[in-house]
Order: C-alpha cells, then structure tokens, then sequence
DNA sequence: CCAATCTCAGTTAGACTGAGATCC
DNA sequence: CGGATCTCAGTCGAACTGAGATTG
C-alpha cells in the first residue's frame, strides 16, 4: 500500500526537465488518484484498505490475515484494524481457522458483498475522474503499459 | 513532493479488479520508480528534493525560497533543510536580497552546476530502468498521457 | 525446539501546521 | 497596521519493526 496527502505542484510553474519526469509524473498523477479515491470512498465511510479487503476476499475467497496481506499489500500489522472496523460493521467475519487454529479465517458476508458492490461503483467513478481528459483507447494503453511497468519490476 | 517507502505487492496475486485499477497501478509504479531513482541519486550522496532545487535553479535562474517551494513543490518548512545541504557542500549560495531584505536570493553555483550535469545522467539512467520494459514510442506515450492527467487535475 | 500466525506497542521518515522574528 | 518571508519546533498519519502469545 501507499499514499501520501501531498498538494500535488502547479505544473505551470515547473520546470520541463523534473514536469516531463517519468517518475516523477507518476508520483503526480498519483497524488491526484490517490485524492480522488479516497474522497468517492469516503463518502461510503470507506477507505481504500477496507475496500482491498473486500475485493480481495470476493475474488480469492475466504482467507487467513497472512493471505490477505499478501494479496492487498497492507501490512500484517494493519491489517488487524483494518479487520476491526470491517467486522465492527459487519461486512466481514474473522474467526479462528478449526484446521490451524494459529489463523483467522476472514469471510465475506452478504451484507459486505452488497455493500462491495456499490463501493465498485464510487470506484469506477473516481477511475473515471482521474482519467477525464483520457479517451477510451487512451486508457486502455496506460493501464497497459503501467501494467507492464509494475509487472516487470515485481520480478527480481 | 511524494515519496514513499513500501513494499510493493507481487501483482500475481494480487486480485485483479485491484490489479488493474488506474489509481492503483500508478500508485505501484511510482513505488518502483521512488526506489530506482532514490538509488540512482543516493550512489552520488544526492537526494530527490536536492536534484529538484538545482534544476530549478539551472531552468529558471536565481530565486527567491518562497518560489523554489512553487516550483519544486516542496514543502517551504522542509526546503531549509534542503538548502542547509546544498550550501553545505557549495552547490548553491543562499544570500539577502538586497532589494527585498525578507527573501533570501539562492543561486546555483559552478560547482553545483558542474554536479547537476552527473546527477542529470543518473536520473536519466533511472528512468531507462524503470521504463525498460516499454519502448520508446510508448515511453512517449506514457509521459503524454500522465501529463495530460497531470495538467488537467492541476487547474482547479 | 523451530516456524508460522495474529496482535500490540513503539519507532521512523515524510509532509504539514503554527508561531516567532524580520522586513516591505 | 496588514502581509510576505524565512525559520524552527512540534504535530499528524502512514508504514514499518520487534516482541509476546499461541499453535503447528
């Protein structure tokens, strides 16, 4: 996981050499989706873990804390509160593994699926947001080469 | 500026409705291009916010601190620090404006020039590994269409 | 005994806030 | 006086570390 609540540059005001800076456009970029997602599932009383979560666990099933953490990103040691607000409000269930009673199990239930589904749609909405000047094909590709970027420096 | 200092996830496991999500794949790949381009500059005892103020000196010539902060986008607290470095080491000089005695004019000097045309082969060694897997007609791409989203989510 | 899991307390590094001192 | 500038001390939230308790 990352983030960071930056006010992003004026780009108008800086100069082309570090603008055009593909690192640093992609941290740019970044600040404003990270912005507008965390307002669209903010308004859900949501936050981008918990809605990790809950992606993670409609996809891969019901799973261990090591798993989940393994499959979002967020930090075993997080996780735990994450968990607690999501069980807090029902939308998942944590109990301990009758296989390997060192785990929890984490399941999702119907009120969190639903729930899921609407955050689905904030989200969709924040991606829309973000990529407003984009056309179509044009997203396409930068989800395609951003893809590529961080598929090829996950190995190694 | 942004910055931070995470593991990325192993994007096979990782679900794809999360995997494929615009804001979080720039989220990702700013990590790894965080990383590689921290490396690059940390082999020649330099900094991200350190490169971002000489090249602004360079681009736009002398300054006050107070547009250094505009155009670097760093933080005005933290750019004291930044320029506390720099002089230290002689690459810029930090003295009165004689014609507005609050501001302080930072000026790049020779020695920092002569450092920056190094550092500027480093930086662009990083972003030839971070982009590695792309070609250059869609390393274009990638700069033209995060600058788009750039621009168009920093006016209003 | 060693390794994995979950949890909690505490640390770290980065960005931000607020206020004081100085000057226009 | 209001407002800008530089500086410092302290705060805040996010990510991480380490260790204890439990189980395999």
């Amino acid at each position: 996981m990352t983030e960071r609540h930056t006010d992003p540059a004026d780009p108008a005001v800086v100069p082309e050499r570090l603008r055009t800076l593909p690192s640093r456009l992609l941290g740019q970029a970044m600040i404003h989706g990270g912005r507008i997602s965390r307002a669209r599932l903010e308004e859900a009383g949501m936050d981008r873990w918990g809605y990790a979560v809950l992606v993670t666990l409609r996809d891969g099933g019901p799973a261990s804390q090591a798993r989940l953490s393994e499959r979002t990103g967020i930090h075993r040691s997080d996780l735990v509160g994450v968990l607690n607000g999501l069980t807090d409000r029902a939308y998942v269930e944590r109990e301990p593994d009758p296989a390997d009673r060192r785990r929890n199990v984490v399941t999702l239930t119907p009120a969190g699926r639903r729930r899921l589904g609407e955050l689905d749609r904030l989200v969709d909405r924040a991606q829309d947001e973000l990529l407003d000047p984009l056309t179509q094909p044009e997203r396409d590709e930068l989800v395609r080469l951003l893809a590529l970027i961080v598929e090829h420096h996950a190995r190694g």
